[in-house]
DNA sequence: TAACTCTGCGTATTTGAGACACAAAGTCAA
DNA sequence: TTGACTTTGTGTCTCAAATACGCAGAGTTA
């Protein structure tokens, strides 16, 4: 089968940046490609759009078929279509974003390529394409929005101790924040909830477990 | 001369969401198409991308053609991808604004449309494709960046008086600033230079100028 | 029961935004 | 020439938020 136009037309994709925090640190999920160009090196989950899907669609199929997991947050980041960015042929793809708690994932790897794995983002090999610069992009965006929306949740489980939210904000944002004025601003933005249950974990104080108040929602807080 | 493809591809386009201030309000330029569909509608100028043109290489010509202007700021804003946003093919738009004096224009309508001029934002026509809500993203890009951003000063001429700036920043942000609070906030940005001019423009005291500490750049301010 | 560790709350200081008063520097008209 | 008028430019006061840091609370372990 074969599509024929009668002016330029290019090839769409969706890439995706997949966050999730694990063993402490800031880590994104890499695919290892099975064919060229590229092939053996790491690259961006993603694939081609789809002419009954939009692109947001396309992002959450390709990211669905690689994690199993659905429901996830998911935000466009910026389009990247420099001419030789693909060496086959003109590729204009979707740059996304994606949250997502790792403990939730089975990683199993899509058909076009032979590995899918976490990588710690201080730690990246080589990549495939643009996708350093994607990923640079993302990091940034990520880390911005921290300090103005919900997004941090993302990264949890519906219920957490201020400890785990306070080593989230830490871990993305890369420094330490003073752990007695994070509580007191979370605390301040009304978007927490109190449990009645508190969680033991060692040998101290037990740790009040706290709630959104609006969960599965990603909000501006300001 | 037809192009054929082993996999569907799409048109890709790039929308340019120009705004400027005249007669103290925002505006933005708007295109009447000459052709179907949407033929005598209103929308944004922009046109397709060519094969040996980068997204921005395009925004930049497309407006060019249509402003003779060149060196705008122009920023990618967002990618729109709907399934049935043009009625006759897959779309993929790439939507920019940019930022332009009006004085220092002249519209010239490029080929496929039969006019070109400036709307206020609070007056927009009923608008071709899903352009009111390219425009409506556009603006709220635009009054948050003032914000952290020396984008305003794209509006302004190399040199300007405070009250130029104050007017700037009412006029995007659609609310009244208090001049004396304003005047202290921009002189404490350390972004202006005092020049040794001053402008008489009635009876009454004349007015400091001011030029940029970097012109041509568009500095992030936090 | 004392040592230890993390949790939770409080207080004092600094910084920045916003409200508002008033002097300064011009023109214009009597 | 002088006073009315208008816009420019600076300062002060207040309040809210961010930051620095002290310390008691509530568990476990030796």
């Amino acid at each position: 089968m074969s599509y024929t136009y009668d002016y330029p037309h290019y090839a769409v994709t969706a890439d995706i940046v997949v966050f999730t925090i694990r063993d402490g640190t800031l880590q994104v999920l890499l695919v290892k490609r099975g064919a060229a160009p590229f092939k053996g090196r790491w690259a961006l989950p993603g694939g081609y759009l789809k002419p009954d899907e939009d692109l947001e669609g396309c992002a959450r199929r390709e990211l669905e078929e690689e994690t199993g997991l659905a429901g996830f947050y998911l935000e466009q980041l910026y389009t990247f279509g420099a001419i030789k960015r693909d060496p086959r042929e003109r590729v204009i793809t979707v740059a996304y974003f994606a949250l997502i708690r790792s403990d939730a994932v089975s990683l199993r790897p899509a058909t076009d390529v032979v590995g899918a794995d976490w990588t710690a983002l201080d730690a990246l090999p080589p990549l495939a394409f643009d996708h350093e610069q994607i990923i640079a992009y993302a990091r940034e965006r990520l880390a911005a929005k921290l300090d103005y929306s919900t997004l941090a949740f993302q990264f949890l489980p519906e219920r957490f101790t201020m400890r785990e939210l306070h080593a989230v904000y830490e871990t993305v944002l890369g420094k330490p924040l003073d752990r007695r004025n994070f509580y007191k601003k979370m605390l301040a933005s009304g978007e927490l909830q109190e449990t009645a249950e508190s969680r033991l974990e060692g040998a101290h104080r037990p740790a009040a477990v706290y709630r959104l108040r609006h969960p599965g929602e990603v909000r501006i807080t300001r």
